[in-house]
Parts: structure tokens; C-alpha cells; sequence
DNA sequence: TATAATAACAGTAACGATTACTGATATCGT
DNA sequence: ACGATATCAGTAATCGTTACTGTTATTATA
């Protein structure tokens, strides 16, 4: 199961990595239509869930949807409950929580996830 | 808008507060189903997206679908990756992680969400 | 305690995000 | 170049959840 080259994967990572927003898969299928104007949304589903398997990408699940993130290094995320978007906070990685956790449990603590609720910026200057 | 009471929106916390684990609306609707033999599914996700909405249980997306909890005091979980299941860890609630993650962002953080992942306890000593 | 208003019901159809399947095409080691 | 097969485009199916419909149960008021 070598993994082989493909233009429509590529293509699919040098967008979302030249992104800052966080899009679904389906704005992803939009924007990538000027570049790859015939392709099958289930390709592109069939590349981002690879690309998450294998740990190049992130995904979160987000409200109803998935949403996607090529920044793959550790940092933090706000869900706006106004306007539904995820934006990244800027703080460094507290991997100091693992341990903290691990304290006390015997399982096994590798990862964490923590997303922060509230209003982004410019919802919260409008309300 | 007045809430009226019914017997199998009672009948539906019951079940989720006298147990411990974090079931999904399709594994609550069957063990329900012994008390509530003719009970819908719609009815289900009604009731439980009304629990949730008025902050009676929790609510959390968990891979492809939804869990509940019957405890909605602040406390955080582990979701083993071997299988699946969504358990309780204690530890105090960390609300200090909203106040440092506010500094220096101009939005508004209300609450977060911290999941950790890894092994339960069964998983870990089994592999 | 009857009555009237309406919340909640059971059952089922619809929805939307995602996954699985098909036969055709592109990549890549030999 | 050739053969094996990973990937493709297109589309059908899946599955968790929500919305709709006509009926039943709760509750305030007479």
C-alpha cells in the first residue's frame, strides 16, 4: 500500500496550508474548484482524512461539521458561538497537562484537546 | 413556551443519571427501551437537546456521533483510543485556563473544553 | 371536576455530512 | 514501454440527527 503521488492531493494541502482560516470541506471544495475544476468532493474527503490519519493535517469537529487545519503544530483554538468560525489562540502548549492528568489514573494519557468558547474578535466588538 | 411534564423526559435523565457511563442517544434509546417500550427516537433527541439547551446534562461530540452525561458539574475526560469509551477524570476544574488564554486576545472566552486522550485503565494493563 | 389550550408524543420522512462503490486513469518500479 | 495498483471522478448508500404530522397527555382556569 505504497503511497503514490497525486496532483488533486497536493494541490488539496498547498490550500489548506496557504489558508489561516479553518474550512470545512466543503469550503475547501469550493475554493480548490479554480484549481482543479473536476474534482469529486469524495476524493477530496478521501485525501483530508488520509492527510489527518497520517498527521499532516488537523480536523475538529465543529458545531455539525468537520473542519480542517494545516497547521499541524500544537496550539489552541476558539469556537465563536456567534458567528460559528475557529480561530487559532496564540499561547504556548501546555503539555504540562498530560502529567498533570496522567497523576492518579492508571491508564495512559498521550494528547489532549482543549477548545475555548466565547466570541472572536469582531463579534465581540459588534454585540 | 411553559415546560410540561413528561414521563418519558423523567424516565430519560433517570436513566442517564444513574449511570456512569457516557452513552450515545443509539445506546440509551435501547436500554430505554425496557422502560419506554414504544418510545421514539425523535422523541429521544428532543428531550435530550432540551436537557442540554437548559444545562441539566452535557453533551459531547465524540468521533462520529454524540455522548451524553448525566453529571454537568465541571470535570473532564479521557477518550481511550483502543475502545472508544468516554470516561471521567478527577481532577478540579481548571477555570483559570479562561483568564490566561483572555490575556492579550481582544475577544471574549466564556469556558473551554479539555479532552484528553490515550488508554483507559482496562486498555492499558490488556496491551 | 369538566374544558380548553397546547406541550409532548409516536411514527416517519427528510436532511446533510461523510463513506463506500464503480469502472476509468495516472503513477511508478521493472 | 509494460504491468500492477493507487488514485481518480462520479454517484449511490449510510447514518446520526432534525423536521413534520396527526394524536395524546398535561395543566391552568372556569
Amino acid at each position: 500500500m505504497a503511497t503514490k503521488y497525486s496532483r488533486q492531493r497536493e494541490t488539496i494541502l498547498n490550500n489548506l496550508c496557504s489558508r489561516t482560516d479553518h474550512p470545512t470541506a466543503d469550503e475547501l471544495y469550493m475554493d480548490l474548484k479554480e484549481e482543479l475544476p473536476n474534482l469529486s468532493l469524495g476524493t477530496l474527503y478521501r485525501n483530508l482524512s488520509m492527510l489527518t490519519d497520517n498527521g499532516t493535517i488537523l480536523k475538529f469537529h465543529c458545531g455539525t461539521c468537520d473542519r480542517f487545519d494545516g497547521n499541524n503544530n500544537l496550539h489552541y483554538h476558539l469556537i465563536c458561538e456567534n458567528c460559528g468560525r475557529l480561530y487559532d489562540l496564540d499561547h504556548a502548549p501546555l503539555t504540562e497537562l498530560d502529567s498533570l492528568f496522567a497523576q492518579g489514573f492508571s491508564g495512559k494519557i498521550s494528547s489532549h484537546l482543549l477548545v475555548f468558547y466565547g466570541l472572536c474578535e469582531s463579534c465581540n466588538t459588534v454585540k
